[in-house]
This record gives C-alpha cells, sequence and structure tokens, in this order.
DNA sequence: CCGCCTTCTCGTCGGCGTGAGGCTATCGGG
DNA sequence: CCCGATAGCCTCACGCCGACGAGAAGGCGG
C-alpha cells in the first residue's frame, strides 16, 4: 500500500427532458471552493458504499420527491477523474455516473440551490465539471441510438411523438414522424400499446404505449440527419 | 473533505490475438494477498499522475519492449471498481483500463512472473479481476462493431484475411471472407493498400494494407452469426 | 353543420447494405 | 500437369431505411 490516498467522491449527471430541451441537473455550491458556482450534485463514497449505492443515494437525495423517478429511471458509471490538481483542497479522484429521469412535473426540486438547466446554456461549471456532463451527454446521445433507454425520458404512459421529441431534444435532430413511427413499433419488445388514447388534444388522439421489455435496438436507430440550428 | 480515504490503482486489461485466440496478459503474484494467484497487470497511482498517466506508464513497464505496440496501440479507461472489500489490505479503487496490441513476435514477457493466456482459460483470478477483466473483453468485442480498432491487433502491414482472423479470434464466429472483403475495403480510410503482396504462402498472394485514418464504422460491422463452439 | 387544419397512422417506392453464392486469378504441391 | 487452397471480383435477393403520398380521426372557426 501506498502513503498517496485519495478522496473519492461521485458526481452525477442527473439529465431528464423538459419542453423539448435535454436538461442537467445542477446545484449551486455554498462552500468553498468554487462558492456560488454550478456544480453537478455529488459527494463523497461512504466507508460502507460500493460507488453505485453513492450514486443511488445521492440521485434520491439531490432529486427530492424524484424517488419514484429513480424507480423507473437508469443509472450508469460514466467514468473516473482524478487528474492532479483538479481539487484545490487536495487529491479527490471523481466517479462521474450517469442517471436518465423522466421529466419531473414542474416544481424544481429545491428552490435555489437545484435546478434543471438546458444543457445548451450550461458552461462554467465548478471543478471539471464541465468535462463530466460533455462525456455523459454523448453517453447519452449514443445510447439512444442503441437501446430502447429514450423510454426512461418519458413518463409510464407515453405517445409515440414524445417518445420522437425525445429523440430530437437529446439529439437536436428533427426526424421524420412516420419512419420513426414504423421503426419503434416494428420493433419487438419496445412498445408495448394500451388500450387508451389521449383526447382533448389538436388532430388525430394518439395511441398510448408503455415500455415493453426490449433494452437493445436491433439495428440500431441512425443519427446522422443533419444537426438543425436549434436556437 | 472526508476521512475515509482510498488508494487508488489501475488496473490493465491487456489484450492481443495470437494463434487466433484472444489473449489476455496475466502476472504471477509474488506477495500476499492472493500469493501466486494470476491477477491483472497494475499498479498505483503516484501523486503527479492522472489515471491515463499512470496505465501508459504501466503498460510500458509490464509489456517490456512492446513500447512501441503502445505506441500504435489502444488503451482507454473502462470503469471504476471499489466494492468494499474487494482488498483485504484496506479501501482500493481500481480504475480499470483496457489496451489492445499487436501480438508480440513470440518471446513471451519476462518468463514466468508475466504470460498472455487465451481469456477462454483464465478465471479465479485476484480481487475482482475476473470481472474487471470480463468487462474489458465485452467492452473489446463491441469497439471492433463500431470502430476500425481490429487494426490495431495487427502488425502495421496485414492482410485482409489477417483483420479478418481477429474478428473471428475476438467474436469467436466464422465471417464470410467474401463479404468480409467487401466490406472493409469499401469503407473509406479503413485499409490503405501497399505495393507489395505476400509471397510464400499457399494460394493467390494476398494484397497487404495499413491502417487508414478512419477510426469510425459506419455502418457498423454486425455480429450476429452464430457464435461457434470454437472448443 | 361544414370545411379546414392538425396530428396520427398506414402504404409505396427506390436506394443501399448485407448474406449467399458463383466465378476467376494465382500460388504450392503431389 | 492437374488439383486444392486462398484471394479477389461479381451477381442476385432480401430487408431496412429515407422520402413522400394519402387516409383516419379528432378540434375549431365560420
Amino acid at each position: 500500500m501506498r502513503g498517496n490516498l485519495f478522496a473519492v467522491a461521485v458526481d452525477l449527471v442527473v439529465l431528464t427532458v423538459r419542453h423539448d430541451q435535454l436538461n442537467v441537473l445542477l446545484v449551486r455550491r455554498a462552500e468553498r471552493p468554487y462558492e456560488s458556482h454550478w456544480a453537478l450534485p455529488g459527494g463523497f463514497v461512504r466507508p460502507d458504499e460500493d460507488l453505485g449505492d453513492t450514486a443511488a443515494r445521492e440521485l434520491v437525495e439531490q432529486t427530492g420527491a424524484a424517488t419514484q423517478g429513480a424507480v423507473q429511471g437508469h443509472l450508469e458509471q460514466l467514468g473516473g477523474y482524478a487528474a492532479p490538481g483538479r481539487d484545490p483542497r487536495g487529491r479527490v479522484l471523481s466517479m462521474g455516473y450517469l442517471a436518465l429521469l423522466p421529466d419531473v412535473p414542474d416544481p424544481e426540486p429545491t428552490g435555489a440551490t437545484a435546478a434543471f438547466l438546458p444543457v445548451e446554456d450550461v458552461y462554467g461549471l465548478a471543478f471539471d465539471h464541465d468535462t463530466i456532463l460533455a462525456n455523459g451527454v454523448e453517453r447519452a446521445r449514443a445510447k439512444l441510438e442503441y437501446t430502447t433507454l429514450a423510454a426512461t425520458f418519458c413518463p409510464p404512459e407515453f405517445t409515440v411523438t414524445d417518445l420522437r421529441r425525445v429523440y430530437e431534444a437529446v439529439w437536436r435532430t428533427e426526424i421524420d414522424p412516420r419512419n420513426f413511427q414504423r421503426k419503434v413499433t416494428s420493433t419487438p419488445g419496445f412498445l408495448i400499446p394500451t388500450a387508451t388514447r389521449v383526447t382533448g388534444g389538436r388532430g388525430r388522439p394518439p395511441q398510448l404505449f408503455r415500455r415493453g421489455p426490449a433494452t437493445a435496438l436491433h439495428p440500431p436507430m441512425l443519427r446522422e440527419p443533419v444537426a438543425v440550428a436549434h436556437a
């Protein structure tokens, strides 16, 4: 064993889609360093915890009532960040974790100290959190291609259009609704139709679906379409 | 900052293909715990090092003369492992790294303390290295699908058949040589033909290629073919 | 009540990549 | 000298995908 020891933290990239935009959960730091800067939510690993335990605990703590979301959400490890000097307090290794949640109805988690912000507007985070966030977003974008994780951004019951808007928000592209419908409805185990339909909106009432048991997408959903200037 | 500190190590999953089999570099432990057990090569992160620095340094140290391989090889982070109790000496977080190298000509790196062994025959490694190895192998298999990394297993100049045998060894499948040839030669930037051909073998002398600048494979190479009982 | 608009859903067509397989080129060896 | 083996090219059929047309089914304003 060696004498050079690390403090080990877990930092969360909590993503959700609200108002057709990919948002990330940030907290405003109350202490130094980086006081009053935005940062990814996170905390230190406790003696009896594995890394995933810490991530799950932090997710529940930081998203508060969104515990339900944690149940139907997704949590995976991103990677380790341990550059010397990344934390002025000393040697800190941070494990990035990626969490995908359905949009919480409307109220901000806990007022001004935490908020979901559009990832497009986010920069200048504390520590190396810009890098961790970028890696998390890229991971999420890649995973939508070959998994059914897009549905984790949706409420328990959703329409094909809801799902398409998730892809469009995360990838910042436009997808043909007709081809998208054919793709997702023809993939076995992706979407399970429910008996109900949506009423009250404009146009023909859409079918409601639930998540199916499928997790992989063969063949994958391709995203070469031109990135549209979403501004 | 907290009082519960971790020792941080980097463990390497060094893969190569020799004799049409996927092999992994292992070292025999000389100290307790797990004395005389096989383990992944690795070491602790030094005060001035980032994780990738440690991985690169260990790779050069452990593969010895294969420094050349490190240049043309591939090194990427796999993930962090920090379950309580994974190391009886105390709290140790290990970052797994995946390295892909061309086959070193023939001599074993350093005699009996280190050796390349077929991954199929490997189990019962020290610590949780079985898990890290499994994750590394799965990552390598997945990456061959949508990147040109298979060529990192090959010497600087190689034939299409050499490349195909890499895929077959890593995936443990059989691939149609003609369709494979069409696929890899029609992907822009994957293979660059050289002026020379191979002589002395049986059959028509094959064309020699070098790696091209392409890193991604669009569309990806699919591996649904039946896994063949390679035993 | 009747168009008209919006959105959902299904169909059609052509292009492309892939699996399957035929055929030729070019070597070593019996 | 023929034969087997390997390399490399070509063709064909099928399925998936992008582009697009058209019908289905609701709301809304005149």
